[in-house]
DNA sequence: GCTTGAGCTAGAGCGCACTCTAAGCGGTAT
DNA sequence: ATACCGCTTAGAGTGCGCTCTAGCTCAAGC
């Protein structure tokens, strides 16, 4: 698979590829004849779990520090589920934040309509009282 | 309240509260006779609900166009309350998109626990089967 | 064989949301 | 009176995460 197709399937530009790879978020591509990247099927698992920690909020230096971790092989496998225990936490933070703020935007929301409906039910009035 | 105030209060840095000023989040503050600017509580409460906006995701020119509604008096008070309905529908998406990655994180989680035990009990094991 | 399109590198540029600096003014404590 | 602290402005600088450009090579289709 070359860069086109790879960023094809996995939604990244071919410009994003060539960065991760250049700051070390993709392992170093395998090269054909002509210098160009050939890439397998396991580099479109990876980038998808970067997305999942790219989604979840995790900046770009924590990932690097975690594909470098993978990159050293199995004996960092301990290190690697620590990282991953502290951000599910982090995750989880921030879900019952963002929960939170939903309901703060309810009754937000609710008040407007309350003022919406007052207002309309004034605008109904052919005859407000004392206004004749 | 001077600007030094508010920032402790509101937890804001004195550079932030200028900022978000000169770009019209915050609207026109009165000065004192030395043109210091004076905030009352209703700029403590308004920043809370910013806030809250910014928690949630919402980029700074959504924000400007919310702050322009509601500079703009009463009569917007339907269209504000549509802002934070489609809003809200953005927050609830992205609270099931952290909720899905949550239980992909719970299964690698997972994956390197039941991996790190199963080692365990190989280095548990003095005379591993075959090794004499 | 020649065009076209995709890939290559190094490095510059961008949009966002701040964050800080320089240079100066005003009020208060000693 | 002087030192100091917090306030003022305009504008420059920062960090993040891309995103794009220039100038080139390479490979496949007509």
């Amino acid at each position: 698979m070359k860069i086109g197709d790879l960023a094809a399937r996995c939604g990244l530009s071919v410009h994003t590829l060539r960065y991760y790879e250049r700051i070390g978020l993709l392992p170093r591509i395998a090269r054909d004849h002509g210098r160009q990247r050939v890439y397998d099927s396991a580099a479109l698992v990876w980038i998808a779990f970067l997305g999942r920690l790219k989604t979840t909020g995790m900046p770009i230096q924590k990932m690097l520090r975690y594909a470098a971790l993978r990159a050293e092989g199995p004996s960092t496998a301990a290190a690697r589920r620590d990282v991953l225990i502290a951000h599910r936490a982090e995750v989880a933070a921030k879900i019952a934040e963002l929960t939170d703020c939903l309901s703060v935007l309810d009754t937000k929301i609710a008040d407007y309509s309350a003022q919406l409906s007052a207002q309309e039910t004034v605008n109904d009035q052919p005859h407000p009282p004392g206004s004749l």
